[in-house]
RNA sequence: GCGCGAGUGGCGGAAUUGGUAGACGCGCAGGAUUCAGGUUCCUGUGCCCUUCGGGGCGUGGGGGUUCAAGUCCCCCCUCGCGCACCA
């Protein structure tokens, strides 16, 4: 009698042999073709939770699957362990950082070891270990070198929980901290800068061309928001209305240059640099009043739209020439006006544009329609399309022409008049990495007294950080008052210097990580160009949705930069190939994570109904791709056909005790049959992360062998054993501790070194199915017809039959519509 | 407000080109085997009616196209996600 089911006593015996085999190490000379299968590196927060367990079955399922297809097949992991919350911990608890960090990343390497999950470990790439800092900052040098990276002193968004400035991207809509929900206010700081925007427009292009879901796509191409119109100057009004030549234009810009007749005042931001050139003095209280109001204001608050419109502005007592009709135009301050976008001022249109309408309305401003409206509009601001009214001035008439037509008319004339020009606008802002914290990696730059600021030779690369740190809360990185580490000397001219305290923002860490699993353990270069060209773009790409902007744009950008520096291939203009972006788990209807104190922990799983069970729970319970609630997954039901699938293979099973040999009858054939359908499903399952309905095939075909050893004449042998070799290996990826066990005992060597079955597409040919007789499209019969019956005989048979004829009841059909030898459809 | 995505049994979900709606699993019900157990194996299971032959209804709601609609078109409702004063 064999023995049972016992996941406890085979799944850690082949986790180690993957380990000691190393199976899943792969070289850059392999013969195989190249595939690189890649989740995104984890923060190591901790032992790994249900989600992350979700995440890395899929990815571990791809390499598994495509190396069982021949593929060569690069599947690293690593760590990206920088980040605030090892430096929180550390003052909390009076850790340092870095064995917080390492502590960390031992559980998780082996949470993630005992789901089954498979890598070449030896390739493992840590944020935070010297080798991999010392390329994150000779990288940071080059781009500084190319003039890709700037210090500037410009308002930054400060995150007072944090204690440290942010990037754009990490602030919400609601202007808080997306990690600490703090409110984000603004300062003025010396920063350093990545100029992603000098990549705007071919981060935006090659979007097109990336085989990626549609909606993140989509959220990348509104970040970067282009948007096409004109830039011009207003010129300036002197007391008796015309324009002075003494002081230049105010710039504004606008993508309705069309509507310039209709531009009845003129706004600029609070904070714009000309406010006090242009405010006149009986005015001058009144709007220094305003911009201290405003400034006071945080974003939440000058973000919503509840506020009374007539508080959000004020004159500033100067007008401005709208070059357009000649006429003069008042100049007001108003905070809907971003310093941040644009030229930081704008013409103000209320006939076209809602919020102009709404400050027209509040400040008594009059109104003039340039775009005709439709003959039943009744709202205010028109923003759609029609031909253009009142718009015909000295030397330019847009009369009657439709917005497209008069926007580049307009924008000639402009251009013609030596106003302004044509131009493109983003909103995308350039990259601020400066992060006031320890646990990052150092800003490889030294302040010299004569020389100013010096970047760090190449060869004293890398800039450690002190580990003999105090970690005490003051709100300060502790580098600042680290003696050792802020002495430095002045490679220019070897005078005393004080190093840089900043530290990179960590998403610098993950903008780069996946080229250096290419070629990890290179101490002359962050990686060959070879080894890059072997396997970069990343075949698949799979990660979270919340990483849809900011880490995905951040790693196109250093791609392409550093391609074009050389130190990339040239023609790699793109990381990832192909993005999945899974769905996460929730319990008890919110995102499952660390602070929510919901996390499910696999452990109890694993050790209970094992690591199979619990990752065919996860691929069956949903569609990769959607959110899942915890409370749907069904680990028994999984446990239960485990179970099945076990004694149906494993070899002396009371299962096979009617096993006979000899001709082969039609339940052979048809076993033989479903033997191939199960493989072309699988296959296809697999190519289209459809793993629901793959584990569904698994459970329908062992179903299928149930009954088939259970005929009356027993099943045949070599079918049987056909059936049983198939079903295991299109389980393997899923499954492979089961799968591997079994297939080893029934003497077939090991299912993970063996070719992905293949299906004969000439077994998958049917003599006979199932005619479906509808009348009137309602089924009312179904008939076993021949797969080659002709139209004529399908028709007679349908019309014949008992079903059709109820209905029927002896007339002639109308129409017959046949779909030989699916379907007949009479109309009566 | 704008842009995407989705609404199918008690539940999670299937349904490649319009062609048998509800695969597979959970749950539930009945039976068999064990019978202290989370055992195993069969059978049934969308709703309503039924003389047990079958009939009617049914994929968020309302229209439409078609011999035939979960699938295509129009309008509406609900939920989720993203963006949101970007001139």
């Amino acid at each position: 009698m064999a023995d049972g089911y016992n996941p406890q006593a085979i799944e850690p015996r082949w986790q180690q042999r993957w380990l000691d085999e190393g199976t899943y190490e792969i070289g850059n000379d392999d013969p195989r073709p190249p595939y690189y299968v890649l989740s995104m590196y984890p923060y190591p927060s901790g032992p790994a939770h249900i989600g992350h367990v979700r995440n890395y079955t899929f990815g571990d399922l791809l390499v598994r699957y495509r190396t069982m297809q021949g593929d060569g097949v690069l599947s690293p992991i690593g760590f990206d362990s920088f980040g605030l919350p090892a430096e929180n911990a550390a003052i909390k608890n009076n850790v340092h950082p870095r064995e917080y960090t390492d502590a960390n990343i031992e559980t998780l390497s082996s949470s993630l070891r005992t789901i089954g999950a498979v890598y070449d470990w030896r390739r493992q790439v840590k944020s935070h270990d010297p080798a991999y800092m010392k390329w994150s900052q000779w990288i940071f040098l080059k781009f500084y070198e190319a003039g890709l990276v700037f210090r500037a002193d410009s308002p930054v968004n400060w995150c007072p929980g944090c204690q440290t400035v942010l990037a754009n991207e990490q602030v919400d809509a609601e202007g808080l901290c997306d990690r600490s929900g703090d409110l984000v206010e603004r300062r003025d700081m010396e920063q350093w800068f990545y100029k992603i925007t000098d990549y705007a427009q071919e981060l935006l292009d090659d979007i097109d061309d990336l085989d990626w879901p549609h909606r993140v796509k989509t959220m990348q191409r509104n970040w970067i928001g282009r948007s096409e119109g004109a830039e011009f100057g207003l010129p300036i009004a002197d007391a008796d209305g015309n324009a002075r030549d003494d002081v230049a234009p105010l710039p504004v810009y606008t993508t309705r240059p069309d509507t310039g007749f209709g531009m009845t005042f003129a706004v600029m931001a609070p904070e714009h640099p000309r406010v006090d050139e242009l405010t006149t003095a009986d005015q001058a209280v009144a709007v220094a009043t305003f911009q201290v109001e405003t400034s006071a204001k945080s974003d939440i608050d000058r973000l919503s739209t509840s506020g009374a419109i007539d508080k959000r502005g004020v004159f500033t007592g100067s007008h401005v020439v709208n070059p357009f009709t000649g006429q003069t135009v008042p100049l007001y301050l108003a905070d809907y006006v971003l310093i941040t976008y644009g030229t930081g001022a704008i013409m103000a249109v209320p006939g076209q544009d809602q919020r102009d309408w709404d400050f027209a309305k509040a400040f008594g401003i009059n109104i003039v329609r340039t775009v005709q409206p439709d003959a039943d509009f009744d709202g205010e601001a028109f923003t759609g399309n029609g031909p253009a009214i009142n718009s015909a001035g000295v030397s330019l008439d847009l009369n009657g022409m439709e917005i497209a037509e008069a926007k580049s008319n307009a924008i000639e004339w402009l251009s013609a008049q030596g106003l302004g020009e044509a131009k493109v606008n983003f909103r995308l802002r350039d990259w601020l990495l400066s992060r006031q914290r320890y646990w990052g990696c150092p800003i490889p730059i030294v302040y010299c007294d004569t020389c100013g600021e010096q970047p760090v030779p190449l060869d004293q690369l890398p800039v450690e950080l002190p580990d003999d740190i105090e970690f005490l809360p003051t709100g300060q990185s502790p580098l600042q008052f680290h003696e050792g580490f802020l002495n430095a000397t002045c490679p220019n001219c070897d005078g005393p210097a004080r190093r840089e305290t900043d530290t990179m923002d960590t998403f610098v860490d993950s903008s780069w990580y996946f080229l250096r699993f290419a070629d990890p353990f290179n101490d002359e270069e962050p990686f060959s160009l070879e080894a890059a060209s072997r396997w970069l773009p990343v075949d698949q790409y799979i990660g979270g949705v919340e990483h849809a902007i900011l880490h995905l744009l951040y790693a196109r950008f250093f791609t392409k930069a550093l391609a074009d520096i050389g130190a990339a291939p040239k023609e790699l203009r793109e990381p990832f190939k192909r993005l999945f972006t899974q769905g996460m788990v929730r319990m008890g209807g919110s995102k499952m994570s660390k602070s929510k104190g919901n996390l499910v922990a696999p452990e109890a799983i694993i050790a209970d109904a094992g690591a199979d069970a619990l990752r065919l729970a996860i691929l069956q319970v949903k569609p990769p791709a959607e959110d899942v609630d915890w409370e749907d997954f069904q680990i028994d039901g999984c446990t239960r056909f485990l179970n099945r699938v076990w004694r149906l293979a494993v070899p002396g099973s009371d299962m096979h005790s009617t096993v006979r040999d000899g001709k082969v009858t039609d339940d052979d054939v048809e076993i033989d049959r479903a033997t191939h359908a199960l493989i072309e499903r699988l296959t296809h399952d697999y190519d289209r992360w459809s793993y629901n309905t793959a584990v569904a095939a698994m459970m329908e075909f062992s179903n299928v062998l149930y009954r088939y050893v259970q005929i009356e004449n027993g099943p045949h042998g070599v079918t049987l054993d056909a059936g049983i070799a198939a079903l295991l290996q299109v389980m393997a990826p899923a499954v492979p501790h089961i799968a591997g066990e079994l297939f080893e005992m029934r003497g077939l060597g090991d299912i993970h070194a063996a070719e992905w079955p293949v299906f004969d597409p000439a077994k998958l040919v049917v003599a006979t199915t199932t005619m479906v007789v509808q009348v009137n499209g309602k089924l009312r019969d179904r008939i076993g017809v021949a797969v080659d019956i002709s139209d004529e005989d399908a028709e007679a048979i349908a019309v014949a039959s008992e079903g059709a004829q109820r209905i029927l009841e002896g007339a002639t059909p109308r129409k017959v519509i046949v779909r030989a030898p699916k379907l007949v459809n009479i109309v009566a």
